[in-house]
DNA sequence: AAGTGGTCTAGACCACGGC
DNA sequence: CCGTGGTCTAGACCACTTC
């Protein structure tokens, strides 16, 4: 082995960074062929079981497409479908600025469900936020996040006019959130989330409840949305 | 090499077939190791990088764990979340009969919105079945399906009563159904639709709309789905 | 026919985990 | 310490695609 590992990084890591530069860089675009297995072993002076176990990593994480035969291409940009992203994140991916207005923001002891939800004892002191979404200066979500209160009481100061909550989470409170599980029905709207989003009574709303969970699988938030049906909707791929 | 690929399979699949055989029959089970590397190796009379790729594949599969310095663990029971899967499916996972009525099968021409969405010119000949979902002989859904009709007339006069949708596809007509897109809102119940599901016009109703790709990514079915919302909600995980 | 990825060998040393 | 998985070599032949 003629000095592999150079710097600690494995031979085959060197050489899935000297690709993704070459795409992060635009000198090679989707569908263009990466180098073959046999010049990549040449190139970086490794055997071509090296070379191999490089593309084979970088196909299984979805950044090239190997067909037998034919070569190794550089993949078509992923969508991410099924993503759990904030709303802050969702704007930001599509270039619009996130807005919203927060209505309430308080610590509870008296909702039991949500206790549960969470996990946590009935009667626990609990952090609630309700916020009212934008999009082209309509309001087309209400959206009410609870959280453990003896944890996060802090959260109830935080600007989240600026950030967003799950930047918060991640970075103040070092909570890395891994997955959400979602409930989507219909409901129409009545009283006060009729007028939080100023639509008529009876018009039909997409109602979310979801709980978002931290990587060691503990609930976090718990949220419940109303979406303006006209205005929103979700999408979903599903694999079989 | 001492005559590998027996019958034309891979020595690492003929491995992996061993190992998923022991956990089939329950000799081993979530948790219990898997014979390592080098045994395995031994065992089959293969070098030690073929028994390591029978493993590294089960593992991307999430047949099995893989923790450096310890071993090789068959994985837990996987859950299967956001999958593709036809109501007669989903009522058989919970041990429930499927039951559905018919209310319209017919060969249409005229709605150029649907075959747009199945990739067709406009006034292509469309298949179209309407059916009432019950559970608990109660309607909760009205699912109306579209297929290309040039491909699948013969689903005409198909005995949906008995088999599903996505059966008669496969084996029939050979279609590798692979995953579906689907975009999810809410809006009421309005004349046929809420006479169909016996509600009060004004109920709050979940419509999905369902986009059914087969394996070569082509569009085979479309579905409108009308969900009673107290008896339906859809569940998804997020992943992050 | 030339070039590509797919499978495979018979070894090697390293890094990590558990006793 | 020993056994595990992780990385790696320097070749080989096969199967497939493209021309």
């Amino acid at each position: 082995m003629t000095e592999n590992r150079r710097n600690g990084t494995p031979a085959y890591v060197r050489i899935q960074q000297a690709i993704l530069q070459q795409i992060e860089t635009d000198q090679l675009k989707p569908g263009d062929a990466v180098s073959s297995e046999r010049e990549l072993a040449r190139m970086h002076s490794v055997s071509l079981m090296t070379a191999r176990h490089a593309l084979v990593v970088l196909e299984r994480e979805g950044v090239v497409e190997r067909r037998h035969g034919a070569g190794t291409f550089v993949a078509p940009p992923r969508i991410h479908f099924n993503k759990l992203m904030s709303y802050t994140e969702q704007m930001g991916s599509r270039g619009l600025a996130p807005r919203s207005k927060t209505v309430l923001t308080k610590i509870i002891e008296d909702e039991p469900e949500v206790a549960a939800r969470l996990g946590l004892p009935m009667a626990s002191r609990i952090v609630k936020i309700e916020r009212v979404r934008y999009a082209a200066d309509e309001p087309f979500a209400l959206e009410t996040c609870y959280l453990p209160g003896n944890e996060f009481s802090r959260m109830v100061k935080a600007p989240l006019a600026r950030t967003s909550l799950f930047a918060t989470l991640e970075h103040e409170y070092g909570v890395e959130i891994a997955y959400a599980d979602e409930e989507v029905d219909a409901t129409v709207a009545e009283g006060r989330v009729a007028k939080l989003l100023s639509v008529p009574k009876g018009d039909p709303l997409l109602r979310i409840r979801q709980v978002i969970y931290s990587s060691k699988s503990k609930p976090v938030i718990y949220v419940i949305g109303f979406y303006k049906s006209e205005r929103h909707s979700l999408f979903i791929r599903r694999m079989r």
